[in-house]
DNA sequence: CGCCGACTTGACACCAATCAAGATAAGTGG
DNA sequence: CCACTTATCTTGATTGGTGTCAAGTCGGCG
């Protein structure tokens, strides 16, 4: 866990026909240039990476652990944007400020380093910029597909997603046992999702009782049928069976019917 | 209309506090140097640009008009990802696909020139590439807030929000009589939303009877009280009076208490 | 053992999706 | 210009989904 993230080829919330590729690499010599103007930043959980608001001298990337990027409405309530784990860029500034907060969920390990350094580097040097022009573009599409489930999925639905997301990262999947392990509360999980606390719950009630997962612990979640589970998210906002074929429902239906 | 497009100093849907800076300007010489490259494409209403899945060879602006970006979500339900209004950018490539749709939702001219040239420009004038950064920059947290959207508000308030945002731009928006020229059908408006049509039509007429607005023709609508348009936005999703200050609910029941 | 926080479940009211039908506007052809 | 068709928009009725308040359960920790 020493030196410049390594940047993984995995994803988190990305789709299954997108995974993070190449793109979003950076070249060794490129780690080893930005590696030396930048510093390490350990975080413990519930840490303040920075708040929205704050002056942004920093850019970041996450080298371990899951950093939650979240927003107050004016309502008061917090929106998590997205939750940023290792190979994650984030803090871009915005005029000089942060937009968003940045908080350590778990034990973190995040490098930062000055932004107007970045930029310079990045005149300097044009495939850097292209390649963190790409990372960009990545996190764009992230946010597109947090578009799509947030305008179109129930509650359930988004669960389904989020744990289909999380469980694209072997950090927190344990395939052999398929056994999740969520680093997230419920209230970090319904600010995400959007929803209430006990709404959240209550969806994965439904998840376990359809027999798509079980419950070990709040925290710990075993995933019983991933293809059920896609299938969930892929099917209609209400459960009418009109607007899907039928061939769709069929293979839940083997399964549990 | 003729020449590059001139991107202008106004903002669909960027915060109050965050209009579209200097910082999403290109020089006039980087115009030039793009324009020199680039082709006109003028579409007329309901011409599709670019399909989800199609190669993608070619990176656009509007230089008048709007266009719709969109994706069919596996159910097949359409999302509408944003509306891009003159001077914004679209059509990045992903993975050498374009992963959203494009259709012009009314009369629009666009430039677009080769993703492969551009990349060329960029890499021999990092100026340019770190402008085109900003400017993806900006589309990201637009989409961000999105995402504030669709996670915590209601469908009036997601209205209340889509009026506000097109009131800030002068090309559909009279500020002397207060009228605002929607481009978009109910259908179209009900896929940004993440909503039904009907729901959607509802909440007009729960704007007007609250004597926010007033429904002059379905796509012409008179703004009768911008500052309760914005209360209402930034309230609690659920009239329950729990959550938020007493200061804050007197204006509005001032009005039409 | 008792406390405390996180999580879950129940009850209820409200919101919104859906189906259906009516109303309005926009074309279209005579 | 008018009747007709069509698309779009609106409203009503119904049902499922979800936020909210309240109460209960579970697990950790002193």
């Amino acid at each position: 866990m020493d030196g410049w993230p390594e940047i993984r080829a995995r994803s988190f919330e990305g789709t299954a026909d997108q995974p993070r590729t190449i793109a979003n690499l950076l070249s060794r010599k490129e780690q080893e240039q930005i590696r030396r103007i930048s510093s390490v930043l350990d975080c413990s959980r519930g840490d303040i990476v920075f708040a929205e608001g704050d002056e942004a001298r920093f850019v970041h990337f996450v080298d371990g652990g899951v950093i939650r990027i979240s927003r107050c409405a004016d309502n008061g309530q917090r929106q998590i944007l997205a939750f940023r784990v290792p190979g994650d860029l984030f803090g871009l500034p915005d005029a000089g400020r942060y937009v968003n907060s940045a908080e350590a969920v778990c034990a973190a390990r995040i490098y930062r380093l000055a932004w107007h350094r970045m930029q310079q580097m990045m005149r300097e040097d044009p495939q850097l910029q292209l390649n963190l022009l790409m990372k960009v573009v990545y996190d764009f599409r992230q946010a597109q597909a947090r578009i799509m489930t947030l305008g179109q999925q129930n509650t359930c639905q988004r669960l389904a997603s989020f744990l289909l997301d999380f469980a694209r990262v072997p950090e927190f999947f344990d395939e052999k046992r398929a056994l999740l392990n969520l680093p997230v509360n419920r209230f970090d999980l319904a600010d995400y999702l959007g929803t209430a606390p006990e709404s959240a719950a209550r969806a994965f009630a439904r998840l376990e009782s359809q027999g798509l997962i079980r419950r070990i612990t709040s925290r710990t979640i075993e995933i019983l049928d991933i293809a059920g589970l896609q299938l969930l998210q892929r099917g209609p906002r209400r459960g009418h069976s009109g607007g899907i074929a039928e061939e769709k429902r069929s293979p839940l239906q083997e399964q549990f019917g």
